[in-house]
DNA sequence: ATGATTTATTAGACTAGTCTAATTATTGGG
DNA sequence: CCCAATAATTAGACTAGTCTAATAAATCAT
């Protein structure tokens, strides 16, 4: 979606609460995020118009679905840095929280994978709380975004003309499964492969296609 | 000195561009952060303002001093956050340049140095980059040459009698952080402040006070 | 050296996120 | 049940960083 960090704090703040069973009232976000009541107030009103949150005077902020989502996005981010950072450098809090708590909202997508893939996906974090699973699978990337060696299944290949009949007669279609093998020294071409052929894509090409990541 | 994200991407621009011999000219940097010309000359001004650059139609910007520390220091975050990630994680270009362009704002000192530490030391980057050194905390002063608003740790107060209680006194002593906030007509006396107190201190136990500048 | 092109500057406006001060709603204790 | 305390909301303003449109200055090519 896309949010910006201070966003992304506000989501944060209204998950915590809840996991504490508490009502994301506004007074409460207000002295949690260290701002006032009605910079709270303009916010909920901007989250809701996203869909993320609903808001009602008594009832306090509560998560959507898609605000969930985004939430659990950014605890795992959070813990999969905080168990990083422990185990590779041996940090130990308070710095393993702050450094965490910045470093989840610039961290890609991109590198979250190659850190979970590299502590062999955990499934809790230093302080025992468990990592909410990835959303891949709900996340659309376009092609080029894409690592090397991550398997990813088509979702959509807006071509016409060319471009259409060279996806068609390599079986390069909506639902199959392929992953990148090779990228061009210039990102201008990705040499992709679903274990039976190879095929190169450009560039061009690669920025239009939607794919979604497969999980194993 | 604690500079906003934004500042810092423009005094990286300018070093940059130094280090390939090229004026920073407005136009120039407009393209390279992808803004207009008149956002470049409000910013411009602004780290003018602060003391980082000077800048002249015809030469462009060059950074002064103080603006080459905070630019070094930037580099060398840069360069160590690639590093690491190449060497851990094995992250490849484009990835490695995109995420430590954005670590490098926001990864703490203290997380750096213990980068540093686990690295070794590194004298270059996966691209064979010098590292420059942290300044932090390494070159001493004497009090009379700070500037007036860059704020300094004290590191030894070689006095006694009447001038050493004054110190206790005030607790201005070797540890504590303040700045110079006024500079007598005459480079007499400095007036110092911790924010919350005010002190006078004179020419002649200002030069004998060591301090050490503080760039956060 | 002068007119055309490019670059720099000014003026004024917009957005996101924040604030304060004043007002309106809600709630909980006698 | 009423009023005082607390919470929510409105209105209006500020800052940092950005923009566009218009003007001024510098540079460059003949």
């Amino acid at each position: 979606m896309d949010l910006s960090r201070t966003q992304q704090d506000y989501i944060k703040a209204i998950w915590n609460l809840d996991q504490l069973d508490k009502k994301a009232k506004m007074k409460v976000v207000a002295d949690i995020l260290l701002v006032k009541p009605p910079t709270v107030l303009a916010m909920f009103r901007q989250l809701s118009k996203l869909g993320l949150i609903s808001y009602d005077k008594r009832e306090g902020a509560k998560l959507t679905v898609a605000g969930r989502g985004e939430a659990e996005q950014l605890i795992r981010k959070h813990r999969l840095i905080e168990t990083f950072l422990r185990s590779v450098l041996k940090i130990e809090e308070p710095l393993l929280h702050d450094e965490a708590e910045k470093l989840e909202h610039v961290i890609s997508d991109q590198l979250i994978m190659k850190i979970d893939e590299y502590l062999n996906y955990p499934s809790t974090d230093p302080h025992g709380s468990i990592i909410p699973l990835s959303r891949v699978g709900d996340i659309q990337y376009a092609l080029h975004e894409v690592e090397p060696d991550i398997p990813f299944k088509i979702i959509q290949i807006p071509m016409a003309g060319k471009e259409k009949n060279y996806c068609i007669d390599n079986d390069f279609l909506p639902g199959s499964e392929w992953k990148i093998k090779n990228v061009g020294p210039k990102n201008e071409s990705f040499l992709v492969t679903n274990s039976e052929v190879y095929l190169a894509i450009s560039d061009h090409m690669a920025e239009k296609i939607k794919v979604t990541i497969i999980r194993r």
